[in-house]
DNA sequence: GATGAAGTAGGTGAAATCCCGTATTTGGTT
DNA sequence: AACCAAATACGGGATTTCACCTACTTCATC
């Protein structure tokens, strides 16, 4: 094989990532040239590594896969993103799209799908799983019924970040006002704000949407 | 090697399955004889793959690890239990040891000390790690100084558990009254021994509690 | 048949949160 | 310069939850 992708695995459990550099130890197409724990050592690294595809877990505590494929694909546009995550929610598949990520599989996927993916990817394509291509199916149709829907993706601002954190952690509208330096009014409006662009009910939704989305770590 | 020990891997996320049959595939002391993706289809499987140790993921929806352990242990005693967290919390470990598990390890640890755990589990003897094995130290010695402080793993009653379940649900208390057929009181009794006993203190602690003992998935 | 744990239910007052608003300042865009 | 979105802040009343109790019933166990 004239050549040979350089792949970066970036999980926070090295047993995961042992496991997939296991699995690509006999494929001559793919040489696994770096695993790291956090995006952070990623981008310390990536300068000298020179990776052509990066798979990427999705739930990572600090930095989540989302952000990494964001930065990665501002900074580092040549490098490829396959997405790995436990969950596969129509949120976490929109948003990783959305940043950039040209595959997309669930943990639950098989080796043999993992090295199909990169595959595709290595030949420029994307390639998304076939059970997360179900998701986005139905998602498309549900674009092109309601017109106008993906408000699920609204972007929270940096302050309604914080405040979800907080709230995450299990603070109340005073601790986090204290926190934050602000009044517990003014923590309430943002706490609306966010139930609203979110579409959630209350605080306990709030937190799952939270540890969903990589915002906490349990 | 005359003694081949039969392995079974339990965790929902094939790729993790796959990784750590991929790390054992070199190896000759230990054959896979199966993997699994959760407690009902190991019960099911247990008796045709006679294994002789379970390798398990402590953090799985429906049955969680630990509570897999212990069927294991009070229904085949002979078969060993090495769990895998992602997390290493006190609370896990010590409920895992009082499950009866004989080996932990967090998955952030390397291919190498795996082997080392199961090497170490099939003579008969413990391992937890060397991570685990501080914070099991600390824990003793914890112990020791208080008499008798191992209060966090008190159990929840029956109803308890609904009741915590439908919280982390994000229902109301007259949500919740309403689903169980109790009076709104009541449900108020019941939360407010759920955070006695587990030593929680509020809602939001309660459903993270919840989330990270499996007793719902996200 | 006493004892205790689990499940049920209630009282009361304080505290927190929710839900409807409005308003000011700041920073960026057009 | 005009405009808008974001962040900040507050009001008032309704509703929910919290905290700390008491109390009854059932059921198993000793």
């Amino acid at each position: 094989m004239i050549n040979t992708k350089k792949i970066i695995i970036v999980d926070d459990h090295k047993i995961v990532r042992d496991g997939i550099r296991a699995m690509l130890l006999c494929n001559k197409s793919f040489s696994v040239v770096g695993d790291l724990a956090s995006g952070k050592e990623l981008f310390q690294q990536l300068n000298s590594l020179t990776p052509d595809i990066v798979i990427l877990d999705i739930g990572m505590p600090e930095m989540n896969g989302v952000e990494i494929t964001g930065k990665l694909n501002r900074e580092y546009p040549a490098v490829k993103v396959l997405i790995l995550s436990a969950n596969a929610s129509e949120d976490w598949i929109v948003s990783a799209i959305k940043a950039g990520a040209v595959g997309f599989l669930p943990k639950e996927c098989s080796s043999g799908e993992l090295i199909k993916a990169l595959r595709h990817i290595s030949r420029g394509e994307n390639y998304y799983g076939e059970s997360i291509a179900s998701i986005i199916y139905r998602s498309y149709v549900n674009i092109l019924r309601d017109k106008e829907s993906p408000k699920r993706t609204e972007e929270l601002t940096e302050r309604e970040s914080d405040v979800l954190k907080a709230f995450s952690e299990g603070l109340s509208f005073k601790e986090i006002a204290d926190k934050l330096c602000i009044s517990p009014r003014t923590v309430e409006s943002h706490k609306i704000n966010i139930l609203n662009k979110l579409e959630l009910k209350n605080t306990i939704e709030m937190v799952k949407y939270a540890i969903k989305n990589g915002i906490i770590d349990l």
